[in-house]
DNA sequence: GGTCTGACTAGGT
DNA sequence: AACCTAGCCAGAC
């Protein structure tokens, strides 16, 4: 059985560039809604180091605190996303869909049906 | 093999 | 609006 932690990393290693993910929704992506302080945790291991992290932002779109901060605000930059005037990622359009990405924006209910 | 601890969040007071 | 609590993983020592 696959443990929490690579099912973290099967999630994370596929969110597309220019996209963010929070805890929560990857907790809850993969049957654990409970856990997204454990996903924080597992970004701590050095094994999944080489992981797009920094485009996993708090459900508010909050970037992670020091020492990752700046860092990962340069990165979501580059690869274009926006941030509202106090560094928050702007939800509403860089939030990852996973379910609906080939779906008319009408019918993207998520983060509802998990 | 026990103890510690670390990138979270919803719900309650 | 500002705390407080529960949830209960996995690696390091």
């Amino acid at each position: 059985m696959k443990s929490f932690n690579d099912s973290v990393y099967e999630i994370v290693e596929k969110i597309p560039v220019g996209r963010v993910a929070t805890f929560g929704q990857i907790a809850r992506m993969i049957g654990r809604p409970r856990m997204a302080r454990f996903v924080g945790y597992a970004s701590n291991n050095q094994k999944s180091w080489h992981l797009p992290w920094h485009r996993v932002v708090f459900k508010d779109g909050t970037l992670i605190g020091e020492p990752f901060h700046d860092k990962q605000y340069r990165a979501l930059k580059a690869e274009g996303v926006k941030f509202t005037r106090d560094k928050k990622v702007i939800m509403e359009k860089y939030q990852w869909h996973p379910e609906s990405e080939s779906m008319p924006p009408d019918i993207r209910d998520w983060p509802l049906k998990f």
